[in-house]
DNA sequence: TGTACATCAGTGAACGCGCGTTCACTGATGTAC
DNA sequence: TGTACATCAGTGAACGCGCGTTCACTGATGTAC
């Protein structure tokens, strides 16, 4: 043996992570593997020692990208219960801003890959519809516990769809004011329908 | 003089129509031109005769393809109307369906190309962001008129980033329960918004 | 009315380029002596 | 402890291919005689 197997393990998982990186910035068919290989600090061509095509490690990359978001966000729910602050809140007031608007390569895994995932195999769909649902009943969780499971559930899919709407519009759109205007729009909303 | 002029206007706009369809279905990158041509009737050769590139076409099938969403909305308005129909309930009823959801390629502008619009020069991305602005402006008009100015606005902007991101969401997922799921809580959600 | 002609919308071969993928190789490493 | 060696993660030239774009051309057309 040469290296310990934790080399080659570490290699596979900077590739996959500069890939996430990539896709949501650039989009996953304009993200050349040479390009992401660089970023990984290697060369093209030792591409093919981790992954059998592109197309497997999109699928990689989009259930790492949909589990780092899930951790994010438990993560700042954790926190927001921590310190006593409502966590619906909290999540809301951080999707719906300028920061996150602008925070791409970083960010919604859903804002930034639900078109392009459209046209993918049904294997890649599957991690990324996973982690839709993930997304889901970790936001009807924070609803109220008055209402009944139908209705916490529709509300945070509602919410959810209009969290990655808004994000979109708002990075589409030109006009930074108009951008603004959709982020503050969709905050409030979000909110009237998390009061009931 | 050979042909009359409305010969290469009619050519021309057969292109930029064909475009609009292919660039909502695959996609703006994933669109090449010897293909947009053939679906209206040309060789690739040709295409250089009516755009100095791709980019301008683009630029122009976008243009076209908010003006036709607009249009397909007011006739629905107007129709609804004439019937004594709420148009909002009507807009909505016809928006958050699996219909529309399958409609990919003459449907929804703004659920096919938002993504990749974010990734294309300010000429083009006017012409998406006037459009999206136009919409809103649109359903802000099919809310009470109790409300205030602001407020119509406002939701009439929120309940148009459901709608976007719902279809996405609902086209991207791979289980057809959770994408029906996903469509009528939008609808419902988009419901309570429209009444306050 | 019939023919020769000029026009120019559309053709299709060819270009440079970057893509995903392959493969013969290199050279840094842990191990055996 | 020092050296020779086998391993295999990573290299980079090369591939076939399809892209956007160019350009010399073709041939259907309306017009002039």
């Amino acid at each position: 043996l040469r290296y310990d197997k934790s080399h080659k393990v570490e290699t596979r998982r900077r590739v996959v992570e500069a890939a996430g990186r990539r896709f949501r910035r650039n989009g996953i068919e304009a993200t050349g593997v040479a390009e992401l290989m660089a970023d990984a600090g290697l060369t093209h061509g030792g591409f093919y020692g981790h992954f059998p095509s592109k197309e497997a490690l999109v699928e990689e990359a989009v259930a790492e990208c949909v589990e780092r978001n899930y951790q994010l966000f438990a993560g700042r729910v954790a926190q927001a219960r921590k310190e006593g602050l409502d966590p619906i809140e909290v999540v809301l007031h951080a999707y719906f801003s300028t920061v996150y608007r602008d925070l791409v390569e970083d960010g919604c895994t859903y804002a930034a890959l639900a078109q392009e995932i459209a046209r993918h195999p049904p294997k890649t769909r599957e991690g990324f519809s996973e982690g839709v649902t993930r997304m889901f009943t970790l936001v009807a969780g924070l609803l109220p516990q008055s209402w009944s499971e139908d209705r916490r559930q529709q509300t945070a899919t509602a919410m959810f769809s209009m969290a990655v709407g808004a994000l979109q519009l708002a990075r589409a759109v030109h006009d930074p004011k108009v951008s603004e205007q959709i982020l503050e729009a969709g905050l409030s909303s979000a909110l009237a329908l998390a009061r009931g």
